[in-house]
DNA sequence: AGGAGTTTGTGAACGTGAGAACAAAACCGG
DNA sequence: CCGGTTTTGTTCTCACGTTCACAAACTCCT
């Protein structure tokens, strides 16, 4: 049985398109909130600030949910979607660092809608331990790992200072974690395996920073490259 | 004169470059205050997390800053990306939507430390208006244009809930700012010449999600993709 | 001074992603 | 039942980004 079905788990999906279907799953839900039922690529990409080309090739690679001259279903494709993703599942988190960024994810409401449920905060200053945060109490650092094994959590967060990210990263893959999320202004050395995406915020502005630059000086009016959003580089 | 000198405002930078070169920006930081003077182009690669070819193509946009069978001077390419970047200038900021997150980035010291001064914090709850958020007065919303003439602010923060991002978007663009950093999760439509880009902190929980779905299905225990982070986004 | 050893900068090959264009497949109206 | 219209799914081409590999350029040691 060679046959490639449409739920054959070793189909590959180029990260890039995997990057954007998170995006396409929330225009569908927008879509879905205001009562459409049906929407063409053309829509479906406006909504999602893509083309209309690139769309329907991203959701070739899951399968053939449209009908040619009609369009998709939005509620079907938004569960293909989700389900392709993993959001239909449930996904214990663990949140590392409770400080300023450490409490807006725990408090972000975008966490929870999306299958991800936050079994512990840790932290390692004493004053924040026993502290309740987004109605979960901040357990010591060293419980890291009994929280973990219970939990059986795979996806872990940090968002401790620069120095601590590594000894932290280090923790969680040794009791089993393969998936980081870090907002430490660190690069993160893991075995391969485990998958690690970093969000920088000074990283961002400083691209911002590039490019206003570039207009202050007038460099060339022409290629002004609106809309550069993303991890732009895949 | 048609030449091309290191200076050359016109050279073109590929965006994937500009996204890496805050990264080495950072590492360079990190060799400065251990002490380094000098390092390799291989030195330099592992401490930001990428290898070195893809590290020399990278500075070779910026100029011929090395010297072979040396290396780098550390202070000295440390001062040449910083001021491609721009981030030896003084970029004045605003940031609108103090909820969390808005506190978390309001005292987030990497911003100060790479240039970008915080001169305004707004929100349109009156409830949190005259407030002290680390250090400066939450004013209302409405001065927003008058806040962003007084300080000649070319860079917006946005970091209010979904629904309201489009029209703060709005009144940012039509007052003059060009570059914006939106943190909301919702696709925002500017003008060309008005760079945006983008954090989702769900986006990047969910393509973590996505690759350990397909771990734990087994999919394919070969190419295992570690260390997926980027931009991305560029 | 000259050769051995390093390390940069870059040309060329390769792989991935984006966009245009079009054939295939559905619906609709007569 | 059939031609016209719409919209998807896919193929093809081009541009971009990554990696390899190596000549050029520098230092150091004898």
């Amino acid at each position: 049985m060679t046959a490639r079905s449409s739920t054959d788990a070793n189909r590959v999906i180029p990260e890039a398109t995997v990057a954007r279907l998170p995006v396409y799953l929330r225009a569908l839900t927008a879509l879905a909130d205001s009562g459409i039922r049906t929407c063409s690529s053309e829509d479906l990409a406006s909504a999602a600030g893509v083309n209309s080309a690139k769309l329907r090739k991203d959701l070739s690679y899951l399968g053939s949910y449209g009908t040619r001259g009609v369009g998709y279903d939005v509620d079907y494709l938004r569960y293909q979607i989700a389900r392709e993703i993993g959001v239909t599942q449930d996904w214990p988190v663990v949140i590392v660092g409770i400080g300023n960024l450490g409490h807006a994810l725990a408090n972000f409401s975008g966490f929870r809608s999306r299958g991800f449920r936050i079994v512990a905060l840790l932290d390692a200053d004493p004053e924040l331990v026993g502290q309740t945060v987004a109605g979960v109490q901040v357990q010591p650092f060293d419980e890291l790992e009994e929280t973990v094994r219970n939990h059986d959590v795979a996806i872990g967060v940090i968002a401790t200072p620069a120095v601590a990210a590594q000894d932290v990263a280090d923790r969680m893959v040794a009791i089993g974690i393969t998936s980081i999320l870090n907002f430490a202004p660190a690069v993160l050395a893991v075995p391969e395996g485990v998958d690690v995406r970093k969000v920088d915020l000074s990283i961002e502005l400083q691209i911002l920073a590039y490019h206003e630059q570039r207009k202050a000086n007038g460099a060339e009016p022409g290629p002004a490259a609106a809309a550069t959003a993303d991890g732009g580089a895949a």
